[in-house]
DNA sequence: GAGAACTAGTAGGCTTGCTTAGTATTGACC
DNA sequence: GGTCAATACTAAGCAAGCCTACTAGTTCTC
């Protein structure tokens, strides 16, 4: 009758991601799209492995993503000048907008779904997830300092 | 420069799925398949749509999933004598065999996450996203006593 | 330099999730 | 008993993950 951490997490991150989504649909823009978004903003120029390992997600979903994201006008392709294999990647005019209006729609959504959680309790919460991340992935989490 | 609870939770529920998968590869069932697998274990004879709720999953998203399971031999659709509309699911011997192979498997993916994390967190952890299912369903959490 | 080994990205094909739109059946109300 | 809303499920189509297998280019080694 024990609860496995593993299925309540992927329930609320689903139920997250499923919050973000329904508000970001009038905008256009999925939540992992905002997020590559984020990158970008503070990554311009990055190759597409390079994003795909901050987001810790296989080349060819990142791939995958960028190529929707660049029909969509969000993101540009530019091929790297030292490496003929490699692209870099860069925001439009209309990414960087994109990203301006989605924030808030994060932290409403984060904050619907904290609603009634001590700040400890989202510290404890962060400090868990970390070390669960450290596990997972086999190296310290700290490098994740892409986000807002 | 504030990491989103969201997203670390995105990505910790992703790579414990990931982490699941590669164990249960060779069984030939996803971590998904595994929790209907579950959920019939203890509630056989359920319609669809009573999955779909239990899973938090729209009724199509499990319809596809028992398609599947069903081409694999692993549930069984059985038309409900009391109305047409409704298909009732059974495990077959094949299922239930699944199961049990598959229960080590969850437990030893959920030790590697939660490795060097004290009971007290744990316990904390769970207490956490329950509250946060609660936010996100607007109802209390603890019918989700589906899990071994 | 030539060849081997590694790296960056893509192609195809799968599952799981969603939305919107439909069919078939049931049940409730007049 | 006939109509009409609600219910159970399916169809089509999209995004985002994954794996395996491939091409093209770079780098290392002899």
């Amino acid at each position: 009758m024990e609860r496995r951490v593993g299925t309540v997490l992927a329930q609320v991150a689903r139920l997250m991601r499923r919050a973000f989504d329904e508000r970001a649909r009038e905008i256009g823009v999925t939540r992992p799209q905002w997020q590559v978004l984020s990158v970008l903003m503070r990554h311009e120029g990055i190759k597409q492995g390079g994003l795909a390992e901050i987001l810790e997600v296989e080349p060819i979903t990142a791939g995958r993503m960028i190529d929707r994201m660049q029909d969509a006008g969000l993101v540009e392709r530019r091929s790297d000048p030292a490496d003929r294999r490699a692209w870099r990647l860069f925001l439009t005019a209309r990414g960087r907008e994109m990203v301006q209006r989605l924030h808030p729609l994060a932290i409403e959504t984060s904050n619907a779904a904290l609603n009634g959680i001590s700040q400890e309790d989202q510290a404890d919460l962060l400090r868990i997830l970390d070390t669960m991340l450290e596990n997972l992935t086999g190296r310290p989490a700290a490098a994740a300092s892409w986000e807002d």
